[in-house]
RNA sequence: GCGGCCAUAGUUCAACGGUAGAACUUCGCGUUGUGGUCGCGACAAUGAGGGUUCGAUUCCCUCUGGUCGCCCCA
């Protein structure tokens, strides 16, 4: 075994077992954002490292030690893109898309890179579908998107899915509110562990998400930022429970919920799956008012959401299914093949799925191969040019007329 | 980036420091033209590199990879 090459660190192959669920989620998703108005878009998998580095946050661990960098030929700075979120405002400022009718609506898949050690539903080479709605910071727009997440996840059937929202408020409101949290952690840090102690200028957010007892004495009487949320900022937080609340969709908020990019603002939300282990987070995003404009555009207010597209199929199980096949073509005599493959295109042509024997074996091995591959009929040509049609689950076998084949093997499918 | 566990046929598992076995898969055969079940057979492995030893799949080190957790996130 062991190959000279495999695929990676942090990367793998989609076989094609895996493929055809991987198609049903991209299908599915393709098929809500559509329902929605929301329109595909696609961007380049790599970018100007400036890019990131300004729209992501030059503090978020994605910058600091995640991004896969080089530098190309012509010495320019090139960053594997880490998220989609800031090239597709990047796409928005440059074509001008604040002259289209707003919101713009916008939805996208594909690769992403992290330079991260690989984990359960974590890779280096990951698959994310997302929307952008760009244009309206109205709450509507914020209980639109977290919606179509929610029924996306629902129409697939991630078991055990849980919605997480919390809003962190506008940035002025914000950067006091981490002020005042940070004061009171430095005014209890004797009680505080090691780790939140290190990290209270760096991440105070975290502080509340520790295990350790006195910390989590000290986190009991901190103040959350959703407390602190003040006029438009907590009028706009409360809107959207009230639409989400009107659209049946359920929720829990999560005061201490943190978003590690810097262009969040006000509502963020985090899809949770019980079941996933320690990366359990399917799917989670937020408002971004400030992103377009720190990337040179007009102020425009933003709101979308990232799905990871491993950890729903982890989330969803093994289901191995066979593709099976309409009808396998096989010939009695070698004499036949002409007329099988010719068969075989017809019967494509009109969207049934069939198959040839593409490897010279015997009437027997042809039918134990079409066994194999799950067809539920098998077509023998004999040399005389007629032809017998067989039901492989019963094993019924007659003869049929090829000049209506199609309707002989698209008559019945189950 | 940090810690724990792990690494044997394509896959899932065996082998006191002493001849690497099995099951499943794949392929072939079980007379002459018919799959599944059954029987027989074949192909096929110690991740890489060092060290200890008469001898290493087994013990030690390094690397590579996987896995779980931390961090972070999708």
């Amino acid at each position: 075994m062991a190959s000279k090459y495999q695929a990676p660190r942090g990367t793998f192959d989609v076989l094609p077992a895996d493929a055809r669920a991987r198609r049903r989620v991209e299908a599915t998703a393709a098929e809500i954002c559509a329902r929605a108005g929301y329109e595909p878009i696609a961007t380049p998998a790599f970018e100007d490292t400036a890019l990131f580095e300004r729209g992501v946050g030059r503090s978020t661990d994605i910058v600091r030690k995640e991004m896969f960098t080089f530098e190309d030929k012509g010495g320019r700075s090139i960053t594997l893109r880490p998220e989609g979120t800031a090239p597709i405002c990047r796409a928005y400022v440059e074509h001008g898309m604040h002259k289209l009718a707003q919101p713009v609506k916008l939805c996208y898949g594909g690769p992403f890179f992290r330079h991260e050690r690989p984990q359960a539903g974590r890779y280096r080479q990951f698959h994310q579908l997302g929307i952008e709605a760009i244009g309206t910071d109205s709450p509507l727009a914020d209980a639109e998107a977290i919606m179509l997440l929610a029924e996306l996840l629902a129409e697939l059937g991630v078991p055990g899915v849980e919605l997480r929202l919390g809003s962190l408020g506008s940035p002025g409101a914000r950067s006091a509110y981490l002020e005042e949290l940070k004061a009171h952690l430095r005014a209890h840090e004797a009680d505080l562990s090691k780790e939140v102690r290190e990290r209270i200028e760096l991440n105070p957010l975290r502080a509340f998400d520790a295990d350790d007892e006195g910390t989590r004495g000290v986190m009991a009487s901190a103040p959350t930022i959703v407390e602190r949320l003040q006029g438009e900022d907590a009028e706009h937080f409360a809107e959207v429970r009230e639409l989400l609340e009107a659209a049946g969709v359920g929720f829990e908020i999560d005061p201490t919920l943190v978003r590690g990019l810097d262009y969040y603002t006000r509502t963020i939300f985090s899809f949770v799956c019980a079941e996933l282990g320690a990366q359990s987070e399917v799917g989670g995003g937020g408002r971004y008012d400030g992103l377009i404009e720190q990337l040179g555009g007009p102020p425009t207010p933003a709101i979308g959401w990232a799905a990871g597209i491993e950890r729903i199929l982890l989330a969803l199980g093994e289901q191995p299914e066979q593709a099976g096949r309409d009808a396998f073509l096989a010939v009695a005599d070698p004499g036949q093949r002409r007329r099988a493959l010719a068969l075989a295109g017809e019967l494509r042509h009109a969207g049934l799925t069939a198959e040839v024997d593409l490897a010279g074996r015997g009437l027997k091995g042809q039918l134990k191969h079409a066994d194999r591959i799950g067809a539920r009929r098998v077509l023998i040509l004999e040399a005389d040019g007629s032809a017998q049609l067989r039901d492989m689950r019963s094993g019924e076998q007659s003869p049929v007329d090829t000049a209506s084949l199609i309707e002989a093997i698209g008559g019945e499918r189950p």
